[in-house]
DNA sequence: AAGTGGTCTAGACCACAAC
DNA sequence: TTGTGGTCTAGACCACTTA
């Protein structure tokens, strides 16, 4: 006969907690009981309890400061800041995002030679391994709060009989005045994807646990579609939404 | 004088092995080694060496085969889908995804009546409360390959006055057709946000451990940019990417 | 000092998959 | 049958926060 398959324990734990989240018994900002006490309700010992709690640290539902408790992360409701994904061409030629927000650099950006990832060379239409310039820079705003890293990438081969062939191009958005001036006339696509964060990315962003980043990749078209560069965001998933017109 | 703080064992042994993923020692689609090898290599207990995997599952580098062993997940490259995201409206009238995926419903769609929660009374512009007409189903595609949780969302306050109001209206984007035929130009912004799913979202979308979603709101404005109807989008975080033409 | 979570041991027994 | 991961116990000791 067929074996009872029953819900391991620590999942019936996780699930009673994170139905309680959502449905409100445990509100939002609100400490969640101890894992000592919750050990003793369920009749279980610490590592079970910590097993169900580590389920919903992975999921973002909980946040745990050390020393004072579990609380529940609010999972609902609307991001705090919707970005405009637009790239504005200015009347006096420059580029702007239409979100309008001032980034400072952590570090001052320095241009440097890198070899086409698969990934890059897929987006910008180069052989892997073709050279790039490179600008990569964790970025913050409104005093700290706002954070993304950001990277912008350019061809070697796009800049041949430039004035750049020598010299580096600044990076965007400066770089697309720039490469107006060049001949250029651009325009833009972005492809967003999602994934959790490495160990540096979710310190450079300040990512709770269990919190995924948008990852968006801007590709800028010259004539006939050809790509010349394209810009990398990554940023903190939690309280923040793009937006885009169709 | 201050304590030593050493990184703990199961941190090493995560870091070890996330290194080793993304340099190439433990190649992707390869199995890692067992956990009673990496307990006796570390001179750790069984325990330890899982609270290690258990970071790694969370962050969707690993994914474990019951009883055959752990398997390192591809973190990077290009994802396999690359999704337009636009509307089209076809000289017939009717609107269409300009990826052209030929969706079916799992279950059939019926309508039903809700009251708008605060997030989506939000986007729509209404008061939260008021009475929305309702669609909401898993949806595939590619022989179940690909999939979606797909959500359609109208205020009645939007059908006063016309032959919806009566009888429900159909799902997007069938409903944009109506929605033009009772007077409305349309056009479309999409919120693009992330997140970790819940248990009953990743069974549905066939969503591995550590891989959240990307979450799409495409909001279809009228007159004078007033929102009339809503687009849900749950989609796999793994393997798909949306884009956009700024 | 008391209460919280963080780390770790040393086992036990079970379920699943491959040989 | 063997090797894999899955579940769970019953502790121990530590680090951090608050009072």
């Amino acid at each position: 006969m067929p074996a009872k398959r029953t819900t391991p324990k620590y999942r019936q734990i996780a699930d009673h907690l994170r139905e309680g989240i959502l449905n409100g018994t445990y509100p939002a900002g609100q400490p969640l009981p101890s894992e000592e006490s919750l050990a003793g309700e369920f009749n279980v010992t610490r590592p079970t309890v910590r097993q169900a709690v580590a389920e919903l640290r992975a999921n973002g539902l909980v946040e745990v400061l050390m020393g004072r408790g579990m609380f529940v992360r609010s999972p609902h409701g609307r991001p705090s800041l919707t970005r405009a994904r637009t790239v504005r061409h200015e009347l006096d030629g420059r580029f702007a995002e239409a979100d309008g927000i001032r980034w400072e650099d952590a570090e001052p950006q320095v241009a440097t030679r890198t070899d086409a990832p698969l990934a890059l060379a897929d987006l910008l239409r180069i052989p892997p391994g073709e050279p790039l310039y490179t600008y990569q820079a964790l970025q913050t705003a409104d005093r700290g709060r706002l954070r993304q890293l950001h990277s912008t990438y350019v061809p070697f081969s796009v800049l041949l009989g430039t004035k750049y062939e020598e010299q580096a191009p600044p990076p965007a958005p400066h770089l697309y005045a720039a490469l107006t001036e060049c001949g250029h006339e651009l325009d833009f696509t972005e492809y967003v994807r999602t994934r959790m964060p490495l160990p540096d990315q979710a310190q450079a962003l300040r990512l709770p646990e269990g919190v995924p980043m948008l990852h968006a990749l801007r590709v800028a078209h010259g004539q006939a579609g050809k790509p010349v560069a394209l810009e990398e965001f990554h940023l903190p998933g939690d309280d923040l939404e793009l937006m885009y017109r169709l």
